[in-house]
DNA sequence: TTGATTAAATCAAACGTTTGATTTGTTCGC
DNA sequence: GCGAACAAATCAAACGTTTGATTTAATCAA
């Protein structure tokens, strides 16, 4: 095995190759795919040399595996709208907040976001071991808000539908960044366009849940649906 | 130039090659992607020698913008919610169908809409000449649907976000078709799995709107929200 | 109905290129 | 001198494409 370097301890005094490697896998591997990526093209932007894949990395599908599952924590994502105490708008607010943060970051992290969401088209079999890890966890915790706002006393099919539904508002964001921006002009570069469409996705989700809870005959507190303009 | 046929008038009594060629193609790029997708793997999937790509679409390229164009024809999604006279619960119900329609079919409408949304992703160029071409019209008619029944004088930026909601929602039934059925196991194969998601899609849909409304200051006319059981 | 003629369709084989991975040789700090 | 880090050269395999020959189908004079 090709095993010469622990990737999860980097060596110390190495010219940052490692790190470069990783950007730059992040980046190329989001924009054109992994079968369209070479390990040519990567050493070249990493401005490193092919054999250094293989150094850090064992293979190409070991880069791309480092580089998918680095930078994937999904705990912080989850400390944003668990707290129990939570009213039902601050809760979506910060279900919706974790959504958006990688929009606010550099493009890196925007790329990041990218590279999971090809994954679950193209599906290299990392989308099981990691990705499912980490949006069950989420949607775990989003199935027991909901049950907990409406009163119930577990999800059923309908409360399963209701969150998919919630957390697809969110992915739709990232999933058409480039297209939502072709078919309406601005509403991703405007200025402030993030603070809006979390707005807009809040008041959304807000609106199905009471819904919801109107169907079920359980109608919720009104909240603040519409407190500042 | 290898112009031997042309493509937009198919021989008439040839061993259906070309046929073969295109299911093939939707069949084998929607679920591993262009690049992964080899040209020996199309001829023997179709049962068809290599040279018969070339033969009938120039070149692999050609075959994918032949199997990701020749399907596509957003006029009777149109119809489906373009009539004025619909009361908006109808409206929004017959969005809604075309969205759903291609998981009713079999598994060849279902792998072609997957090959329109990886084009997302991709972005092998065809994007902007022909899914823009193809969602950009529902996307004017359901904005022109809102301006109606919200008593607008024209679309801002908040209509804007959403409409692109209301899109989200039957979007993300295709992308995550996959990993719902994961995170989420028979909200996608139970029976009458599809009728209920429309129904659920309907319900959240009319409910952003009416939210959108009552924020507006311009209540809606509360239609029949919650008929049917 | 024949048999020759022509074009379309199909085929196996090979082309040149690019791919991921490996090996070999060099450089540098210690 | 020694091992880590890097650069260049090299490898077999897979890729998209092309080629020339062969088969199939249609056409038409006799």
């Amino acid at each position: 095995m090709t095993l010469s370097v622990d990737p999860s301890r980097p060596p110390a005094e190495n010219g940052d190759a490692r790190a470069r490697l990783l950007q730059a896998a992040i980046r190329l591997f989001a924009h054109q795919g992994y079968a369209k990526t070479s390990t040519r093209e990567l050493a070249e932007v990493a401005q490193v040399n092919v054999a250094a894949i293989s150094y850090y990395f064992g293979d190409k599908a070991g880069l791309y595996r480092a580089a998918f599952l680095e930078p994937m924590d999904p705990t912080e994502d989850l400390a944003r709208f668990t707290d129990p105490a939570l009213p039902l708008e601050q809760a979506l607010a910060g279900f919706y907040a974790g959504f958006l943060e990688p929009l606010r970051q550099g493009e890196d992290a925007r790329l990041c976001t990218k590279l999971h969401l090809r994954e679950m088209l193209e599906s290299t079999g990392l989308i099981e071991n990691g990705l499912a890890r980490s949006i069950q966890p989420l949607h775990d915790a989003l199935l027991a808000l909901l049950v907990r706002h409406l009163g119930l006393e577990r999800a059923d099919d309908e409360l399963q539908r209701l969150a998919i539904c919630i957390e697809g508002l969110g992915v739709q964001l990232h999933v058409g960044l480039d297209i939502n921006e072709d078919i309406a002009p601005g509403v991703n570069t405007m200025p402030g366009a993030i603070d809006h469409w979390h707005g807009t996705l809040l008041r959304a989700a807000l609106a199905m849940v009471q819904a919801e809870a109107q169907r079920r005959g359980r109608p919720l507190a009104p909240s603040s649906t519409r407190s500042p303009s």
